[in-house]
DNA sequence: AGAAAATCTTGAACTAGTTCAAGAAATGAG
DNA sequence: CTCATTTCTTGAACTAGTTCAAGATTTTCT
């Protein structure tokens, strides 16, 4: 049951009655993507909050020069969405898609609202977990600061490894803000 | 009253009755920092989520060559911490520091978790000045992957006038992510 | 299996922005 | 008003990472 997994994410964080989780349940819709399939495109509003349970998305947009620049992934247990556009309707200036084949449990806007009001608590987990995605946005900057491409990129297969694997290398070039052909050279120095 | 400024912010997002206001405001304090004075050092827990009614904070930390690395500015009706320190109280790797006299008020870890509590409408508040400040912070790194550092200084300029003049321009600089030398040319090309 | 699409590699020429160093200008404290 | 501190400027030498182009490899689809 994917619901599950959502379910199962929000005990760690909120405590829920049987009864509560039951409501809950009530508001979630299921989807399963293709890869390469887009759940939000440039210039659309962003209508849903989407939490992945097992494969990973991708937010990205084309920049003047026509290349994908990558803005953040999500793997199993995130969260994604785009904010800016969600929170007040306004078109997007973001992609959305699914980088393998991808299972979510989404929340639309307006049944999110309604869920607040009906059950305060789901507020109170969603506060948590967007002021731990705000904490790593920071600590995203701060490397994108300090360090190097090179260490940047050794820093990632150190904490991701598994990550590195899974997705095309011109991808985590683009999110670690560099191109393509660098880390290639990176690899190449360090095999 | 500085406390004012806040119930004002906290109005716009979130409506709370006359009661509810008065209750809100035993959990405020309130301090007045002066220039150069420190909110939190690297290494120290943060312990409060800190509300700017006047003035302007930085938050930074020193690199290993020893400059300054700027990571945000709060200036009126704006909230600052490290939220990454505060969530589980540990070390912080930043410093906040006041650039000018500041006015703040403050919400220690145990008084804002006792307020959620109390007020479970003051966690809807920060659920959505949170989800803003992160949605910000997402579009930062927009700007940054995307325009060179000569159009990131003439969007900032074009977007926070007032502030360019407030803070000196090596802090600028490096919050823009480039040297102060580099800014020093760009506006030598430009005047 | 075989063709098409997507991804990765490599080298050479280039550039946006850095670093260092030293002086000039502005601001602040007593 | 003056001395000390902080901030800003300028030029020259340098470098991390880009861009372009073309080929090699891997994956996907029928």
């Amino acid at each position: 049951m994917p619901t599950e997994n959502l379910l199962e994410h929000i005990r760690k964080f909120v405590p829920f009655s049987k009864e509560e989780e039951e409501t809950l349940l009530t508001y979630l819709n299921v989807k399963s993507l293709k890869k390469k399939e887009f759940l939000l495109k440039e210039g659309q509003i962003c209508i849903a909050n989407h939490f992945v349970v097992k494969g990973c998305l991708r937010m990205f947009y084309i920049t003047e020069e026509g290349t994908e620049q990558m803005i953040q992934f999500a793997i199993d247990n995130w969260w994604m969405t785009d904010y800016m556009s969600f929170d007040v309707q306004k078109p997007s200036q973001f992609n959305i898609q699914a980088v393998e084949n991808t299972e979510i449990v989404y929340l639309d806007k307006q049944k999110m609202e309604e869920l607040f009001s009906k059950l305060p608590k789901t507020e109170r987990y969603f506060r948590i977990i967007i002021q731990k995605a705000y904490a790593a946005s920071v600590m995203r900057l701060r490397y994108i600061f300090t360090q190097s491409g090179e260490e940047r990129f050794l820093h990632f297969c150190e904490s991701f490894p598994e990550f590195v694997q899974r997705v095309p290398q011109y991808m985590l070039a683009s999110y670690l803000g560099f191109s393509a052909e660098f880390l290639s050279k990176i690899r190449a120095k360090k095999i």
